[in-house]
DNA sequence: CTGTTAGCGCCTTCAT
DNA sequence: ATGAAGGCGCTAACAG
């Protein structure tokens, strides 16, 4: 079987003229006859000839090829963030390539691996719950592969990236529940290594602090975003004494969970306790008890803004222009349900 | 700028040998020397050689990637399924290339043309709900790229396909629901595209009948799966007079925003009225109110299945073998909640 | 055992 | 206005 496909090899022979000729009237090139142009192009289109891109790619050293790697497509958060990449990178003729980690740094290194050998022109990342260490993005750079990282960003100097800035939104957070007149306010934050630059927590102890309210730091508490281990928490919460009537919560699949367990052992919400939350994610929408507040995030303009910021890095590449390494941040903002 | 990486070419003339013996010293044939092939090893390792998989897929003409064609990664079927797929796919050196069509057969077709393009080794597809001619998938078979449909399958003889057979199951849900007592079911049916087998529909005349019930075709309402054309056929659900019980529903989504709107009109959820839908999401776990049963897909089992369907394809075509077309159909599995 | 040669499909100087 | 030739990086058939 194998079928061979046309190439401008074969135009040229049955036009026997040369090859040169006709790849310059498939371009359109100004110094080649329109008789020989046109009879080109007819004969192209008889034989349904289409240029084979590997081979172009291969002579460029480019693939229009950007990869993605995230933790898990099966949160919309990610998923949101790859509508807002195609919607850059489509228009560009770019095409996205992606790998999951599943939150596991091995897979995160062999996913680099892969595209590595794929040749992607550049890779957008949000780093696993595990990633503390970076080498092996930083390797990329002696491949002249751009890395953007966005929303998980490592905490580290050099790199790109695009994230959200969640300290004036977990500020309004922890307002909005002291509004509400809760005075014990817990938090419950997720891993150390997602959290590095703390925003929501720093915003937690300054809504606490302007309104002179006292910190107990035993009503912050942590989960590894597992169900068990958030039920775990909650309980570490609601064995103080002096009970919290309102958590802020580090997203939303975690506050399900805490919100379905709370529900479990008969607390009412948003009457014995309250919980807000990031992320946003729509399903609220359909629950009775979601968070009362949710920080959004804005997956979509995430995503669209760290491929815009990798195509930059692409053009000042072949422009071989310096170029700085740049840190977008967008801002946050509380909704309230 | 512009690195230049190190080709077998450079590793030759250093050791002054020949590119071929390099080539063949990096992929231990056997008629290479030791000592030689040590020396090349180890200046591969010196100057951190790599070989440049961009001229390996144009020489093989194979690029180890193949693409997905689905609606919308949001939906957690699809990106259910796409663990599916990787789970197969990564083992075996391919990667992923993603395109969402959106429900739109114009994105669809643009995908598809992209992915030629890139020269994909194959491709896996689940079609867009306005896609009733299939000429763009067609016309892959003349480039050789054989194509594997998933979940939503194009109704016409001579394809590839994995899909989940809905007739049993739906016979199930309807009988559960009889089983409950209820005498008048509805069935609100999603865009006449989809469900061209219609094996739902099959399923529920199936089930009426065989309990002897009437079938009252003004119960058999149609949804384009928006929130507002659900809501529509819910009402003219509850405009009959002898109004249903309860309502088989197309999938979770669409049953989410029925309830959500049967509650907004102070229906009480299997009091007054019960669902029962298809395709089991997870975010049902946290509702108070979720449809008491729905028919699990096993997107992931699909995807895997048609991944290994595709490497069939696709060592065929190597070993130029012929195949029968072939479609796989697996059981589905009423699951209550 | 190793080297030479040709070629994958396309583009691009350099000639003519 | 057109052709010839070389090369991108790698593989493999053909010679020694």
């Amino acid at each position: 079987m194998e079928k061979k496909l046309p190439t401008i090899k074969e135009i040229a022979q049955r036009l026997s003229i040369s090859i040169s000729t006709v790849s310059r009237a498939l371009h359109d090139h100004p110094s080649i006859g329109l008789r020989t142009r046109l009879a080109v192009k007819k004969m192209a289109a008889e034989l349904n000839y289409e240029p084979n891109q590997t081979a172009i790619f291969f002579k460029q050293r480019k693939t229009f090829t950007i990869g993605v790697i995230l933790p898990n497509l099966r949160e919309e958060f990610f998923s949101s963030a790859i509508n807002g990449i195609e919607a850059i990178a489509l228009p560009n003729n770019y095409i996205v390539l992606i790998g999951q980690s599943h939150d596991d740094i091995e897979n995160e290194k062999k996913i680099l691996e892969t595209m590595k050998k794929h040749r992607v022109d550049g890779i957008l990342a949000s780093i696993s719950k595990n990633t503390t260490q970076f080498d092996h993005f930083e390797q990329m750079k002696s491949y002249d592969i751009p890395v953007v990282f966005f929303d998980r960003v490592p905490d580290v100097p050099d790199v790109h990236s695009v994230s959200c800035n969640l300290y004036h939104s977990s500020v309004e957070a922890v307002e909005f529940l002291i509004g509400k007149g809760h005075k014990i306010i817990g938090y419950m934050q997720g891993p150390p290594t997602l959290g590095i630059k703390n925003e929501r927590l720093a915003g937690y102890y300054e809504a606490l602090k302007k309104h002179k309210l006292p910190v107990d730091e035993s009503l912050i508490v942590s989960t590894d975003l597992s169900t068990q281990s958030t039920e775990a928490a909650l309980d570490l919460l609601l064995s103080k004494k002096k009970k919290p009537t309102a958590v802020l919560v580090f997203n939303d699949y975690v506050a399900l969970d805490a919100i379905h367990y709370a529900r479990q052992k008969k607390l009412r919400i948003d009457k014995d306790i309250s919980f807000v939350s990031y992320a946003n994610v729509s399903v609220t929408r359909y629950l009775d008890y979601p968070p009362i507040a949710s920080v959004e995030q804005f997956p979509y303009d995430q995503g669209a803004r760290a491929t815009e910021l990798l195509f930059k890095l692409l053009d000042s590449k072949t422009n071989r222009q310096e170029f700085p390494y740049e840190n977008v941040v967008l801002k946050s903002e509380l909704i309230v349900h």
